[in-house]
RNA sequence: GCCCUCAUCGUCUAGUCUGGUCAGGACACAGGCCUUUCAAGCCUGGUACAUGGGUUCAAAUCCCGUUGAGGGCACCA
């Protein structure tokens, strides 16, 4: 039998690292066993659904690329993929369960429902409904009436789920609600829908995260109720906040699509989640894994059963990992569009442009985190600077009027340098510096601040030739003014 | 409160099934080298088997308890 897998997301929002962590596994599993990954939409909700919620996960599946074989954009013969389209097969399915005797009509009115779990409270007892309509003759409530159907859970014995990663899980069935199956607004809970579908859409494989464990001996009971035969299941355990505390909504930038925007590249971010709850094992110390090899040595067996903890700083290590192994024109392509958000870039790309961002590429590649670091590190080559604080343009161990003389040497010397590039800019500055009796750090550093304005900044023969000739000369024309003015000031004549 | 799951450096983890190598790697951190700053790279360093009891010649590894952590307990998914 080929191997099904789904995602099973409701549209409530955006898809947070941990769900796509395990889309990631489902997507891995699906492949390596030539089988069939599907997308369903759960949107039974219709209090909380949010219209865009779909496109967005798409858009951050396909920028993962992870790609899927059924699913609501692009049909297959098990459709329709989205759960609000298949209201008729879950009312089917309810009816099927009543006539069996395995669910009840029940039309307790919330207000009672909240007022029993009040009492349960009370008395520390476990939360649950108390059965007020199991019994009820069959009659007793009309369909015509506002009711819901619930499971008819057994009340004693026990329900073992078979997970694939933990064993044999046993729960004690007094333990276990009569969960709603059909809302009162004619659509089914989660519960039975994706029983329903599971079923229908013939899912092998469950593989979800374990914060459905809980619910997993119902959806047993589900399937022996309709007589199905039951899937493998694997809970996945959950990718924790820096806190500690299951991934949401007030955990910050967890969104896929902000990963992208902060300019994390696709496949890094998918090789560091596939790390996330999973190593090779067996020695091996490998961690950066091309899509290739992940397929090739990915064991859902060896998920690991602790939460994990996702870890911004290792992934920007491995973003850096991979952006150092870009090519320079790869790289530089992925670029351009962050250096245009910024106004720095204009927009087509013009001529003089690229061969600026031809020499700054190369140079900031190793300086890179993410591919938005580029803004800060490379903005004062595009945009004007304010003149630096004098202070900041005396060099190490020297002193204003000697920083002053280098700034003047310097330029005079660059105003004569026959080729503007950095190969030919750097013999004659470093002669200079020797002329000086200065060391490179001195003179450089000085440099460096007149023309970019930063203490920090990337490497400075190539920054220089990216300024290009005239703003590097008057840069450091404004910065010997400055400096000049500083001197007169503290030494009136 | 009740149910379920889990437990190795700060974090991700290897090792656990098939007891016996100074408990290995990576990120982060500290120091050093390199060096035009910052990075990158290289070298060095510190830090972990939650706890109590068994079983055994021998326990991170097997068993029981405790503690801790996480998840679940909706006409949400």
């Amino acid at each position: 039998m080929t191997v099904r897998v789904r995602f099973a997301p409701s549209p409530t929002g955006q898809p947070h690292i941990g769900n796509i962590r395990t889309v990631v596994f489902n997507w891995l599993f699906a492949r390596q066993h030539g089988g069939q990954f599907i997308i369903r939409v759960e949107d039974t909700d219709r209090t909380r659904y949010v219209p865009d919620a779909v496109n967005v996960m798409f858009n951050s599946l396909r920028w993962l690329g992870l790609d899927w074989d059924e699913g609501p954009d692009v049909g297959g013969p098990h459709g329709p993929y989205v759960q609000s389209e298949r209201l008729p097969i879950y009312r089917e399915k309810a009816q099927e369960l009543l006539d069996k005797g395995w669910a009840y009509r029940c039309n307790c009115s919330p207000e009672r429902l909240e007022r029993v779990r009040e009492e349960q409270r009370a008395r520390g007892e476990m939360i649950m409904y108390d059965g007020h309509c199991r019994d009820l003759p069959a009659n007793a409530i009309s369909p015509d009436e506002p009711h819901v159907i619930r499971l008819k859970m057994p009340r004693e014995g026990q329900t073992q789920v078979h997970d694939m990663l933990k064993g044999e899980v046993v729960f004690e069935n007094s333990g276990i609600d009569d969960q709603v199956l059909l809302k009162s607004d004619g659509f089914p809970t989660y519960h039975l829908a994706v029983v329903v579908d599971d079923y229908l859409m013939q899912i092998t494989h469950i593989i979800r995260g374990d914060d459905w464990l809980s619910s997993a001996p119902k959806h047993v009971t589900l399937y022996r109720a309709f007589g199905w035969e039951l899937p493998e299941f694997a809970h996945v355990p959950l990718v924790l906040g820096a806190d500690g505390r299951k991934l949401g909504k007030r955990h910050g930038a967890i969104s896929v699509a902000e990963f992208e925007r902060q300019g994390y590249l696709p496949e890094a971010l998918f090789n560091f989640l596939a790390l996330v709850g999973w190593a090779p094992g067996e020695g091996v110390d490998q961690e950066v894994f091309s899509r290739e090899e992940l397929l090739q040595r990915f064991d859902m067996k060896r998920v690991n059963l602790a939460p994990a903890v996702f870890s911004y700083e290792k992934l920007d290590w491995m973003n850096g990992v991979y952006i150092r192994a870009l090519s320079p024109e790869a790289l530089m392509e992925r670029l351009i569009p962050f250096w245009q958000d910024a106004g720095l870039v204009p927009y087509p790309v013009t001529t003089e442009s690229l061969a600026q961002l031809q020499v700054m590429t190369p140079i900031v590649q190793e300086r890179l985190k993410v591919l938005k670091d580029v803004v800060p590190l490379t903005d004062f080559v595009f945009a004007d600077i304010p003149t630096p604080a004098p202070e900041a343009l005396i060099g190490p161990k020297m002193t204003a009027e000697q920083s002053l003389q280098t700034l003047e040497a310097v330029r005079s010397l660059l105003a004569g340098v026959l080729n503007w590039d950095a190969a030919s800019l750097e013999p004659p500055l470093r002669q200079l510096c020797k002329d000086l009796g200065l060391k490179a750090g001195q003179v450089l550093g000085i440099i460096r601040v007149a023309t970019s304005g930063k203490e920090v900044a990337p490497p400075l023969f190539g920054s220089l030739e990216a300024l290009g000739r005239h703003a590097t000369l008057q840069r450091l024309r404004r910065a010997e003014d400055a400096l000049a003015a500083s001197i007169q000031q503290a030494s009136p004549a």
